[in-house]
Formats: structure tokens, sequence, C-alpha cells
DNA sequence: GTCATCATGTAAGCCGTTACATGATTGC
DNA sequence: GCAATCATGTAACGGCTTACATGATGAC
């Protein structure tokens, strides 16, 4: 789940962990992440080979890069310190610290996984998973995103129709009053919310879809890239 | 969480393992629960001394059972044991299985612990704990559900502000049609009804606790049952 | 000079899952 | 006789958190 949330970001551009995530905690797609998630996941990603660091200092560039990402710890010692004392006269970049930063970039094989991940439909129960997904829908063709939310609406249903059955048993008739039953009933009106969301989603994504066909439009995949 | 839904439970009666899952799921309290996390909370719970287990088999009853609790904290009394294997041998226990189980009761601490549990107000943060914790409400002081209720309340109330800040971040604005935004929407509409639900509690609530301290009722803890 | 922010990590631990192992009893 | 359900557990692992360790830089 946070793997298709970096991934995510990092097809639009390169980033490095800080500020990946300030963005996926701003842009509110994520509530909270800790580093002590994040990194762990841009090493495991890394190693996946999914996405490639480069040291990021101001006046070195991405050519260098290649061999610092080789090492398992480069020792980014003296040399190092001495460019970026260098750099830091000249160039002032990105406004702020000189601090060697690594910045990651999306492999091939990483936006491969990426769209694996976003097409794999497993895990439409989560709530918090399927939103990302949807979040970057704008990856996916029309006809997934389509099936994306037809499956989430099919798992909010079921789940609404088990509750429901709960709710309905003849126990809780005379329960009316306890506490148990409130936290059902909103559970119930929650899902329903939901559900009509996704149906107004739905409708949106078919008459989109029509159009586009019918007008030769492409609303796809590609187009969004900066 | 999962320990204040075991303990509200047995608050009630005393059940075995299986059981517990049982209720807890048919009565739409948690959506799903393993056996690899339930035994083992049992089995911390017993241990921490807030539960105790007996076996139950159809004919020989707890006198055995307490031998086999083994007690790594307080032996419980002997006479309670003696009632349950006179109970056994009478009742014609749960109309199935002779295979021993074993059956938990709440002890004296593990009242305490539930009480405990129930009033700490750290964890409004997660619905899911929140619900249960509402769920078992009746075990309240009405000041107290009506403190777990405000609690809750501001939570929602201060990240629904927060998303609608994000939301309204000016490079939002040429974003209309983003999937980002459909899910922070989407996330408004979620807790706007949330808050509104939360609101109707409090009001009731504090309907309910005007009534009792006006005309002398006492809608406290035992009212609310059926 | 000190505090906030930028920046990258490690370690320990909690909470939960699935999969595995085992076996009795009931209903068909 | 066979499948479903009852019943109790263990092992391995996944994902996330907090707390810790470290240090540079910018703002006041």
């Amino acid at each position: 789940m946070l793997e298709i949330a970096i991934l995510g970001v990092l097809a639009d551009r390169d980033l490095h962990g800080y500020e990946i995530r300030k963005l996926l905690i701003e842009d509110g797609l994520l509530m909270s992440l800790s580093f002590g998630t994040l990194y762990p996941a841009l090493a495991r990603l890394e190693k996946a080979g999914a996405i490639k660091s480069f040291l990021q200092t101001p006046s070195v560039a991405s050519t260098q890069a290649a061999s610092a990402a080789s090492s398992v710890r480069t020792p980014l010692t003296g040399s190092l310190t001495g460019e970026r004392a260098a750099a830091g006269v000249f160039l002032r970049p990105p406004a702020r610290s000189t601090r060697s930063k690594k910045v990651y970039k999306l492999t091939d094989y990483g936006r491969e996984l990426f769209e694996k991940l976003l097409n794999d439909d497993s895990e439409v129960a989560d709530r918090r998973s399927f939103d990302i997904r949807l979040a970057f829908a704008r990856h996916l063709s029309p006809a997934a995103r389509l099936k994306l939310l037809e499956l989430r609406k099919s798992h909010v249903a079921s789940t609404l129709e088990r509750i429901e059955a709960i709710s309905k048993q003849p126990k809780r008739k005379h329960w009316k009053q306890r506490y148990e039953n409130l936290v059902i009933e909103h559970d119930i009106e929650s899902m329903q919310q939901d559900l009509a969301w996704l149906d107004n989603l739905i409708k949106k994504e078919k008459d989109g879809s029509q159009a586009a066909t019918g007008n030769g439009q492409q609303p796809a995949e590609p187009s969004r890239q900066q």
C-alpha cells in the first residue's frame, strides 16, 4: 500500500525521502507516515530494483549519481564535503540545504511494478488501499478504472448486506437502545454513503468513457504527465 | 483494542475462545478475528490476571479446572469453582460438544482493567477503537460516555479541518478533475456525516443525562439494558 | 546560540494476519 | 464414511509505530 503511494508520486517526478513523505501527507493521500516506515520501504523498493537512488549535492548531478547508488553505503566524507563547500558558493540551488540527499527515480521495472500493483484488484477490501489506488487512477486505463470502482462497490455492497443482516437479527429487536446498535447503524449509514458515492463515480466514469470512445479523445493514461 | 472487546463480552457472561470469536463477529463488533490473534490474546490476558480459565467437560467440572489453570497469579476462590462443578452436573451445559473447552471468566482485576481501558481516552483517534468502546458504553457513567463522544467529535472535527485545508490549497484549484480530489472530497463527506452523527448522539446523551438529574431517574448504567 | 526544520536512518515492539498442526463431534 | 463445524493452539511473517541516534542548515 505504501509501495503504491511511493511509486505513484515518483511516477510524476524524482524525489528524496523527506519530500515523498511531505507530499504524501500534505496532499492528503496518507494521514501520517513515519520515517521508520518510509525509509525501510524505500530501501526495499531499491533492493527490488523498482527505484534507484542517486545522491544529490548542489553541483554534482546524476552522472556520478549512478556510482553512488551502487555501494551499499558510500563513505560520503572527504571529497564530497569539499565539493559541496565549493558548490555552495556558485550555485545556491534548491533554495535550501546543501546537504546530500538521496533522490529516488523510478526505474522501468518500477513503472511496471506500479502498473501491476495499481491493477491488482486483490485489495479492494481495505478502504485505505482503495483510496490510494483511486487517487492514482489517472494512470489506469478507463476500463481498469471502471473495474476498480465496480469491484469496490461490490465489496462494500456485500459488507453492507452482511451488517444489515446482523442488525436485523431477532435478538437485536429488544436491544434497540443499546450502544452496540448505534455503532452498527452508523456503519450502515457510512456504507450507504460510500455506495452512493461509488455509484456516482461509476456513472461519471461510464459517461466519460463513452464520450472518449465516441469522439476520439484519449483520457487514458499518459496524458497527465507534467 | 481486542482486549477491550474480549473483556467486554466476558463482562456479561463466561465464554470459551471459540464462542468469544463467534459473538464478536456475529454481533458486528469486529469484522473479523482470527484464532491466531484471539488465543494468544486470551493467554496474555490470563497471564496478566484479568481472566481465568477453567476446563469445562460435560460431567467433570472445575475441580480439575483450577489445577489446569495453573495460576501464574491469584488463586481464585475455591468456592466459586465448586459452584461450577455442581452446575455442570445438573445443567447439561451448552447442548453440544463433550469436548473439553477452556471457559474464561473475568476476574475482579479484569473488571477493573476493563473499566480502565474503557475510560482511557487515548485512543479516540482510531475509529475501530472508538466504535468498540462506544459499543460497551453502557458500562460507562453518563459523564464518561459524554466525554468519550465529545473527544471523538473534537478529533474528527480537527481532522476534517485539516483535510478541508488541504482541499483548499491553491494548487488544488486547477486539479479539480484529478482523482486525488475525489478521494479527498469523499473523506470530507464521510467526516461530515460522522460529525453529524456524533452531534446527534451527544445531544441525546445530554437530554438523557439532564432528565436523570432533573427527576431523580437513573439512566446511568443498568437502565439501558433491553 | 538556540530552536525549528531538513534529512537519513536503526531497533524494538505491537497488533494483526495466514498457514499449519491436531483432533473431536455432528449431520447427512 | 465424509464433510462441516467445533475447538485450541503455534510459527512465520507483514506493516506500521515510537523512540533513538545523528547531524546540517536557516531563522531569529
